[in-house]
DNA sequence: CATAACCAAGTTGCCTGACAAGATGGCAAC
DNA sequence: GTTGCCATCTTGTCAGGCAACTTGGTTATG
């Protein structure tokens, strides 16, 4: 709750502000379709200016909580208008949570590797067919082969043709990619013996989902996550 | 593209400048790490005043998109650092994406349900066992008996003891439920039959928890929302 | 010559004051 | 009683300025 990550990069007053608004309305605090105090109330209430109370009030109609009309004022939107979901990069401090965000990630994977099964046209197979073999030629040339791994995986996302699963994968894919590279020791370099693995179980999938077998995808997809997992958890320390 | 579908608020400055830079630095005309023009500089450059160029850099920072060290400038963050998963709302325009984010939510439930089946503990099973009979006491009463079925699926993920799968669940589960409640006919009410279907697909589900089988807790909960879907496809207009 | 202290310029964080555009409510005229 | 108008409030935007901080070069010192 305290315990400085990185930087202990003072808060700005607009985060503060904006923070204890959010708050406020998630707590009922100001009822959906309220009109919340106007910028001068707040600015005097909480002691800063205007501007800090645009900028805080600016973020909230970014996030899809209030919505404001010029002249009349700023309202709370409905409770399900919020457009944005937030992973709160504070609470990345220690094994146990980045866990759970793999989680989550193989959870949306197998599911996009099932749909991808029922769904992949000709042209997702060949692409898929594609970066398979761009990943064979990664390991030829002894390249690290993580653009070709990440390639495979999008294209997998892509055939179930669900934006959602699209966005959603890539942003999680990112966000542990970033957090593994930032945690791990340097030094470690993945190993080909590991890349042949991964393209045995890539195969696995591809197979699966060439002959349109939703459950042999999901398998395929679930064992290969879980083994990623395990390859990547010796990049991570100890709890 | 142009028919306005309540109001047409005019986006502002802050707002079309912040998605300009959000575009450039997704484009990569703006390299991670590299620091991007001075506030001064930005509001020459695009015509508008200093504050608006705050505005906009306050978003991207509190996006995780950019970090500023005051006296220095602001900085692109490493591509993985964005800490937001934004669900345009401007796409919600027509029932196959609100069929793309119910698709979401399934697999996300799903999973949720498996692993609450793995790791329940006593006391999560009581807390479903309550809600179960909340639900049925609804279903006596005559009352609608939304509440306690969200609470029922908000029990099933808490179990999970995952943060994330909580956040993305009720994140999800609002955006589809307001998305419904918003597009349907108001006249059409929930049958009482349709609950006492709800409840028995529920029962399965805690049936299986309760065993902690997992795979029959994973169908149980894809059997319900399958027809949960089924069912709220009446209140939606045929495409 | 090398190193350390120092200072000036640039940048962000924040504030005050002001004006334009749109919305709202009450007042006056009919 | 109804209608039209205007004062007032609110948001959107701009201008200018000061404080805190970083940076790089310059100068003084060992």
């Amino acid at each position: 709750m305290s315990a400085p990550s990185h930087l202990d990069r003072a808060p700005s007053l607009a985060d503060v502000l904006a923070q204890r608004l959010e708050q406020d309305i998630a707590q009922g605090h100001y009822m959906p379709g309220e009109k919340l105090p106007s910028e001068q109330q707040l600015a005097t209430t909480y002691g800063v200016s205007r501007p800090i109370v645009r900028e805080a009030i600016g973020r909230l109609k970014h996030d899809g909580l209030v919505t404001s009309r010029q002249g009349s004022g700023a309202f709370v939107a409905e409770s399900g208008a919020a457009s944005v979901f937030r992973l709160d990069v504070a609470n990345f401090k220690d094994r146990q949570e980045i866990e759970s965000l793999i989680e989550l990630l193989m959870a949306i994977e197998s599911s996009a590797t099932e749909l991808a099964a029922q769904r992949r046209t000709e042209q997702d197979l060949i692409a898929l067919g594609h970066q398979l073999e761009a990943m064979q030629g990664a390991i030829e040339r002894g390249d690290s082969g993580v653009d070709e791994d990440v390639a495979f995986h999008r294209a997998i996302v892509e055939a179930t043709k669900n934006p959602f699963f699209m966005d959603l994968s890539t942003f999680l894919d990112r966000r542990v990619r970033h957090f593994i590279r930032t945690a791990r020791a340097n030094t470690a370099k993945l190993q080909t013996g590991h890349m042949m693995a991964v393209q045995d179980e890539h195969r696995n999938i591809f197979n699966a989902i060439r002959d349109k077998d939703a459950q042999g995808a999901r398998h395929a997809a679930e064992s290969h996550l879980k083994k990623a997992a395990q390859r990547l958890a010796i990049y991570m320390k100890p709890v």
